[in-house]
DNA sequence: TATTGTTATACTCTATAACTATA
DNA sequence: TATAGTTATAGAGTATAACAATA
């Protein structure tokens, strides 16, 4: 530890980096929070071997089972190429099946298995426990408000 | 546009994907919102050639001249190598200076030029008037709470 | 012609190990 | 020995163009 004097004028000083002009901003401010939530899903994941969007995918073909890879990389916010990659892990590692959609054989329907099904149930609980903890500090009131805001911002996505 | 009805149980159906599951979780609202934010930034930066990190970083070079790589790195919650190419970046086109630390030769004081200022200014008057629009369907007392939220999960950082 | 899934590719962000020059 | 900056490298996430099969 450096426990002398600093000249606050030397380019030498060692006084804590303001960040005030970018504190003002959204776009700095949520990232930083993100990085937060994000490390803490990450570590919770790793257990089941679960990155997030591999989670995310299996979390919705879970609760949509039949739905196609397009319809999941529009749910997902994500290009279809990159899902592609993400469906061959989770069906590689038996946790989802690419079924043919008899109607159109272009397409596949995505549906769960049962292993996929248990992990499923295993990593949202454990997702749901680790954010409970990370939140605590926050009431419900707050979270409330805080999930609306950005639910808000969501809908303002550019239309340029 | 399908406008035949659906089978709801079968799986071609088209309705909406429910992520009703992922909803609850901040982790995934926040994604989510903060991709809006991000690809809203990055659209303003572009015209001034900067990307997230080259501004972050020419921003706080500004803010707190003579200040060193490493408290750089510190401060954007980055490792020390990723932030060199940045630094090499910004360098290149003039807008900083690595100055040498006459007390510690190891070390670079980073400081801003006079195009460096000047873009900065012109930057962060852009993204002010960018995030102003994004934010538009939010009062400021609802954006200070969500500020505030932020700041708590900031400090909710993984102490394991 | 348009759409579904795919391949190839590239850019960005992030993380770790190991090096050099200094302290 | 420890630290500041660097190089090399690898893993993720993201985006676009172009293709084959099918509608």
């Amino acid at each position: 530890m450096n426990t002398e004097k600093q000249n606050l004028t030397n380019s030498t000083e060692t006084h804590a980096v303001s960040d005030a002009t970018l504190r003002a901003f959204i776009g700095y401010r949520m990232k930083r929070a993100f990085n937060v939530v994000r490390d803490d899903l990450t570590a919770t994941l790793r257990a089941f071997d679960l990155r997030m969007l591999t989670y995310t995918a299996l979390v919705l073909i879970v609760d949509n089972p039949g739905l196609r890879q397009s319809q999941l990389a529009d749910a997902m916010d994500i290009e279809r190429p990159n899902l592609v990659i993400i469906i061959d892990e989770l069906e590689r590692r038996d946790l989802i099946i690419r079924d043919r959609v008899p109607t159109d054989r272009r397409a596949y329907a995505l549906k769960a298995t049962l292993a996929g099904r248990q992990l499923y149930e295993r990593a949202v609980a454990a997702v749901t426990s680790h954010e409970e903890k990370l939140l605590a500090n926050l009431d419900q009131g707050t979270i409330k408000i805080v999930f609306d805001a950005f639910s808000v911002i969501e809908q303002a996505k550019r239309r340029t």
